[in-house]
DNA sequence: GCGTTCGTTTCCTATTACCAAACGAGTCTG
DNA sequence: CAGACTCGTTTGGTAATAGGAAACGAACGC
């Protein structure tokens, strides 16, 4: 913990940031950015160049998809993702909403996947995309099934708060992780996005992995509950298929 | 061009490439493979950990899904998926096939996205992925809509030959581009992946930007004429759609 | 049980990343 | 139209930093 980083690393990821912030940057405006000079920023951006995750246009460098490329192929990679993927695709012809399938990294959620139905609504969530696990009824599902000491690590972090309904109390959002897990699922609605609801089922594949599927719709769909209690069933058999095919390999 | 690269820049994207060869290492494997010692692919794995690309479990470290985060990004940025996510995803409804978008970057066809339908063929295509341009029908159609002198420097390059029907001969290349412009889309069967046939049309919203929306199907299929009508019919609909979409804004 | 290998930390120094200065090209302005 | 900017890029000298050696504790295998 003591041990320092080391300053060309991190700095040639804020490089990459400022790339992304600006839509492409040349030396000068990044060595503004970071603070140093501009021959130096330039070496930075030759070489992202030179690994290939910047293209020069002219002057100008850009982040490259590079990027996308890793990120697909680490997306790929994932089991779980694997054994989801096909259910996900069957869920999105079948409700026409949004399934999503989320899972936890480093005490965050993140969006491993998602599909959007002919009916779905737009919002600004994507394959990547990290939220706090406390924020969302998926991070809910996957929390209530962590081990307690992982919990308790997360929780001690702080829980941020995004809308007025995020749950920022400790113990209350213990006693709704309780809940979660007696319900066998979560549902929100208007707490993320004011607008959308969430019901999410945890996907519990193995002892090592936890992560959730959950389907996002808009609020007063969800707020009827046969219309609820189908998208439910609908995640529940798929989660039940998901399991047994990562269970049984491909 | 005679300016060096920075070698910790390279080194870091050299662990990067191990962590995904190895599926995650620690410190000993990937200084083994860079030919440095133990604490120096230390420092580099803990500096990846701290700007937030790799994750630490316990010794071992990973990739992390921050790559398809910044990924995923840039593909939402990009204005021509934009345009085309919607279309897309109608042909990949109503054909039920695999419609992909492809755009040039680096002198590479990148596959920007694709959705595959009900019925599509399961091939090892991922966003970002990349191919040289004269090996698919999509590339093809690019190459035939770019600046000549474009096409000679990428030309120049060399023609990698990925099967045997692959076209390497540059002067053939060229009739064949002529070939594409005069009947407005390219379709190859089984040249890039046996068992695969793929249509292309050209898709120019601006003078800066060449890409290119593709149906890819079984060869089967795609060799019954009528039925690659209605893919090729569906795509110019799509494409003259997106086009529209892309100039007036969304 | 010992030996090995691992991740990790500390310290030293030699390498390397950084700054300064300068060039040529392009753009804006007076 | 000309001058003065700013830009991307290259060069070389130097000081900060990345890299190597050694050592610690823990985990594993023999």
């Amino acid at each position: 913990m003591t041990t320092p980083t080391m300053q060309s690393v991190e700095r040639v990821f804020e490089v990459v940031e400022v790339l992304w912030r600006e839509d492409g940057a040349g030396p000068a405006a990044v060595a503004e950015a970071l603070d140093v000079h501009r021959s130096t920023a330039h070496g930075y951006l030759r070489s992202l160049e030179a690994v290939g995750y910047a293209v020069n246009d002219g002057g100008t460098y850009e982040l490259s998809y590079r990027f996308l490329d890793m990120g697909t192929r680490l997306q790929y990679r994932n089991r779980v993702f694997q054994a989801a993927r096909e259910e996900i695709s069957r869920l999105s012809r079948e409700t026409e909403e949004l399934p999503t399938l989320v899972v936890e990294e480093a005490g965050s959620a993140v969006i491993l996947h998602q599909r959007p139905g002919a009916n779905a609504l737009e919002l600004g969530t994507y394959s990547g995309m990290r939220t706090p696990l406390h924020t969302t009824a998926s991070g809910k599902t996957i929390l209530a099934h962590m081990p307690a000491e992982r919990v308790d690590a997360i929780l001690d972090g702080g829980l941020e708060r995004v809308t007025e309904r995020t749950v920022t109390d400790p113990d209350r959002l213990r006693k709704r992780l309780a809940t979660v897990r007696e319900d066998g699922h979560a549902v929100d609605v208007d707490q993320q996005v004011v607008g959308m609801g969430t019901v999410a089922v945890p996907l519990h594949p193995d002892d090592d992995h936890v992560a959730s599927l959950a389907i996002a719709c808009p609020s007063e769909r969800i707020r009827n509950e046969s219309y609820q209690d189908e998208l439910l069933g609908a995640l529940k058999e798929s989660r039940n298929r998901v399991s047994i095919k990562y269970q049984y390999g491909r």
